[in-house]
DNA sequence: TCCACAGTTGAATAGTGGTTCAGGTTTCAG
DNA sequence: CTGAAACCTGAACCACTATTCAACTGTGGA
């Protein structure tokens, strides 16, 4: 819940158009450290609870400062989301891709993810609140992982790694399961090691259920 | 986006001890209606942009009357939290319960959780936003369906119904299945009919997407 | 060195909407 | 019938904070 998630290396992407891009050295850095306390800010206290004038604080600038580089408090948390999507995609793909098979790769990815939102708490509280602050937001963010899940699964199924079936249910199904394994034994609870939990859901995935 | 879902018949309850319970006829009915106005209310334009003023307006009453019966917007929030995530388990488990065996449950109780949910928009987005709102009662929400799914897993294993495995990690799981295609096939999308999403759910559950 | 533009400042503005309250009306037990 | 409790009313209060803006300062190319 009081994470610290750093807005990334590279230079803060421009975000559809809404931040205005610095054009000096100084600029650039006064945006990054706007966007990561706006990521602080929102992470600990939520959008409508968050405040600019707590942003800029966290920042150590003016309020005007924000609003050189943000035309409102939408922007800025839509910046936010964009870029936060970004960073868990680039941080779990890898492990994926470095798996032998997909199913193999299923579970490291998992295991992946459950690492990264325990170390990237507001991360993940921002996302989910896109769903209120910004919906299209949010639509796009899980419509492409859905997306992405889907044709991945796809092409396993043409290595013959997986079984055929329905790739937008159950690319939806999985990142559903993914994204509820990750708020209870991410967010909610540290207690069990996440290749305890990323083994089991492996063996859900694979294997089902049903009986024998 | 736009429903009208009825708070149920029962008088609603109580809820946590937030509504002062109303000792005549006329109080009844006045709660009752405040409940539809505001379950309408936040489940159209959501908790924050929601206004005590237009529930008011919406139920027929002054504001103050609103005040006699819910100790603030908070108040009333939590209380449709409860009766909405009591309204979901009240219509859907008799589905599962109805059929043969867990695993024709699970297909039966997906179909018509998503049935309900495409009649119930509001109520999702209320579920939904109390995790920003009144995360207590959002993690309750989760923790209690977690909790019974669990069980009826492992009773459904004593039957020889299902194999055995992790039980926690599997009812949080599919319970994030559900949810997530309750809101890709349910809120977003109401082309596929539900029979089939909950067809290819239950064969992901039932025997995984395992080769062969 | 110089200056035009990029960047910075924070008090003042402006709109919002939750909550209160003092007094009126309805209900119903006795 | 009657009065006390229950219920209803809605204008006014008040706290809060996103956003603006006019004046000031730093930067870096020529």
């Amino acid at each position: 819940m009081t994470e610290t998630p750093q807005s990334s290396g590279r230079a803060a992407a421009p975000a559809a158009g809404q931040a205005k891009i610095p054009r000096t050295e100084r600029g650039r850095r006064t945006l990054r450290l706007i966007l990561d306390a706006a990521a602080e800010e929102f992470g600990e206290r939520g959008y409508h609870e968050g405040s600019i004038a707590r942003i800029a604080q966290r920042a150590d600038v003016a309020i005007g400062s924000f609003y050189t580089y943000f035309s409102s408090k939408e922007a800025v948390f839509r910046a936010l989301v964009a870029d936060m999507s970004r960073q868990v995609r680039d941080h779990v793909v890898p492990y994926i891709l470095a798996a032998p098979d997909r199913l193999a790769g299923e579970r490291a990815g998992l295991a992946a993810y459950l690492a990264f939102v325990r170390t990237h708490k507001a991360l993940y509280r921002i996302i989910d609140e896109s769903a209120f602050v910004a919906e299209d937001a949010y639509r796009r963010h899980y419509a492409d992982v859905a997306e992405g899940y889907a044709a991945s699964l796809q092409q396993a199924f043409g290595r013959g790694e997986i079984s055929d079936g329905d790739w937008q249910v159950r690319a939806w199904a999985i990142m559903g399961m993914n994204v509820f394994l990750g708020l209870k034994f991410g967010v909610w609870d540290d207690e069990r090691s996440v290749e305890d939990i990323a083994a089991a859901a492996h063996a859900l995935i694979a294997n089902g259920i049903g009986p024998r």
